[in-house]
DNA sequence: CGGGTTTGACCTGCGC
DNA sequence: GCGCAGGTCAAACCCG
């Protein structure tokens, strides 16, 4: 299990749009792991210097673990206080799925990542309280799919599993 | 009217 | 082969 914490040192951006505008996260932790789906252990994360990147932090990996070649970067925006994720899997081996699974302590379970997404499906899953909702990429020919579900455990986390590459920029 | 969501039905893989 | 669970489809519905 990989984690990655981080000290939030601005208004958390996803919560700062929620039901709750006045709550003060300046102090909140911000937080996501990779899920027990990949359990890549040893990922060398790196925080980039975000003066040369104008992004509040952003952590990448890039690495070769469990049979597959991971590129991943989570990035905070100074401009638009948007959280964007992206990224994916470069190479694969064949009986690896071109997935990664990460966790979010968030309110809102759609966080803007940059992308459109459509919902094409719900369903209750075995063991879990909660629903997994499936999204597929809404530019078309874009092959990418996620799915979201809150932690059985601790329903404060948000599950997003990014299932393939995106064949084209973001759409904000 | 176009695009997104909902939701029940259907498909598929896997374990027994 | 059967049943279960996860994933997808698609028609109906909703909303701006």
């Amino acid at each position: 299990m990989i984690s990655c914490t981080n000290k939030m040192t601005e208004r958390n951006p996803v919560a700062a749009n929620s039901s709750s505008p006045d709550s003060d996260f300046s102090n909140q932790q911000w937080s996501f792991e990779l899920s027990d789906y990949m359990c890549f252990d040893d990922i060398d994360w790196q925080q980039i210097d975000p003066t040369t990147t104008n992004q509040s932090f952003v952590y990448q990996s890039n690495e070769v673990a469990g049979g597959c070649n991971i590129e991943w970067s989570s990035t905070h925006t100074r401009d638009t206080n948007n959280i964007n994720m992206s990224g994916g899997v470069n190479s694969w081996k064949k009986e690896v799925k071109e997935r990664v699974a990460f966790k979010t302590m968030t309110e809102v379970e759609i966080l803007d990542d940059g992308y459109r997404w459509r919902k094409y499906g719900k369903k209750m899953v075995k063991n879990s309280p909660n629903p997994r909702n499936y999204y597929r990429c809404s530019v078309e020919g874009c092959p990418v799919k996620k799915r979201v579900e809150r932690d059985k455990d601790d329903s404060r986390y948000v599950i997003t599993t990014y299932e393939g590459m995106h064949t084209h920029p973001t759409s904000s």
